[in-house]
DNA sequence: AAATTGTTTTAGGTATACCAAAAATAATAA
DNA sequence: TTATTATTTTTGGTATACCTAAAACAATTT
């Protein structure tokens, strides 16, 4: 298997298994990696042999100890490399994500850790992620997603979880920026969908986009 | 063929056509891309079906324009990242080769101008090879190898056209390094090894080093 | 419990990137 | 010019990463 591929297989089934705690399915693995089910299987069977995951046949997959050690290298340089092109380079949140997902792939410590240095060891990349550190150690924050938040509630925009330029340059636009200030005005009993005032401004968060953003309660 | 086949194969050929001025055999280039001569065959055949060079079976190949564009741009990140992670991030010169090989296939100018801008646009890489600009432009020099010299005469060190870290490490330990002034004292008839000054320190220099150390006349 | 639906696996297949060994071709020496 | 040597190409083969379609299995509904 290509280093490229074990890497990529490693970082998705890290980011849908919240925090190891969930089994991981085939179809949404598939879905994220834009592969088809069937090569998918071939895939975790590869894994599975390379002592990177668990693959438990037709339930699920989860990451060994090394698989997560690895997985979460990948997620270091990526959140790195992002907070870099946003910090040090001049790139915007919405443009930084495609850029990562091809320089994470390089190995290499010294540089990883210079760049983190420059950037003060940051703990959040621009998405409100959290970095881990050299050692693999993460942040465990306990936030929600605004689709789980309560009517005339405050909360504080803390991240997304979709890094498409599109969706970062919709909430770009309403000032839905991490940081910002929100209160919760009404949440449709139709569809779900969510009417809330952030800097002054009224505005109505579609369900979909709801599941997308991550506050904190305050 | 992988996008990255395609650049490697591009770029060594480049390297090793002395500005497109020669034709490149598949003996030479199976040694520098680190794959046997019929698999150069193979991925010569279908870099000709690309457009990307010419190939002229069993005499050797020459880079299309198209192709020789292509190259230059790879030759461009290359030396921008070796650049780049030599003057803001604290690597040495003989670090820098095997890390800009891997980054020379990030594919993105923004990236790539922005970092040769904060560089303030240099045209010299630390290794003394010149940079192309953004459309591919680059200096052609006329200078001449250290085995190429003449007893008597002085010259200043320009360049080296081996990359690797032994060999780095050594010019630096006899500092040897691009700048430097440079005496010839004598050149042994028997093995081409060639008794140089330099720092005020006499040193012997092998015929073989001395052909990937690149020099100028004063 | 049976039927339906959704998910995962198997079986069989394509395309690509490589290789070793033998054959063909070009370059060089006699 | 012929023989010898070096380089390149051809042939036939392996390994890998992907795919589609069909079969198997699990979860959900009736
Ligand atoms: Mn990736
Ligand atoms: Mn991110
Ligand atoms: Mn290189
Ligand atoms: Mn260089």
């Amino acid at each position: 298997m290509r280093q490229e591929t074990i890497e990529n297989y490693l970082k998705t089934i890290y980011n849908l298994s919240a925090n190891n705690t969930m089994l991981v399915g085939n179809q949404k693995l598939s879905d994220k990696l834009g592969l088809r089910p069937a090569t998918v299987t071939e895939g975790l069977r590869k894994l599975h042999d390379l002592k990177h995951v668990i693959y438990e046949k037709s339930y699920g997959t989860r990451l060994t100890a090394s698989g997560a050690k690895l997985a979460l290298s990948i997620v270091r340089r990526h959140r790195i490399w992002e907070t870099y092109l946003t910090k040090e380079l001049g790139f915007g949140w919405d443009e930084v994500h495609e850029i990562a997902e091809e320089l994470e792939h390089i190995k290499n410590d010294k540089l990883i850790n210079k760049l983190a240095s420059i950037l003060g060891n940051p703990i959040y990349d621009p998405h409100g992620d959290p970095i881990p550190d050299a050692k693999g150690k993460i942040l465990k924050s306990n936030f929600i997603k605004l689709s789980e938040t309560k009517v005339k509630n405050n909360y504080k925009v803390m991240g997304v979880t979709d890094h498409s330029s599109s969706f970062l340059k919709y909430l770009e636009k309403h000032r839905l920026i991490i940081g910002a200030f929100i209160n919760i005005k009404t949440i449709e009993d139709f569809d779900n969908s969510i009417i809330l005032s952030c800097q002054k401004k009224e505005l109505s968060i579609s369900a979909k986009a709801a599941e997308c953003i991550i506050v904190e309660a305050v």
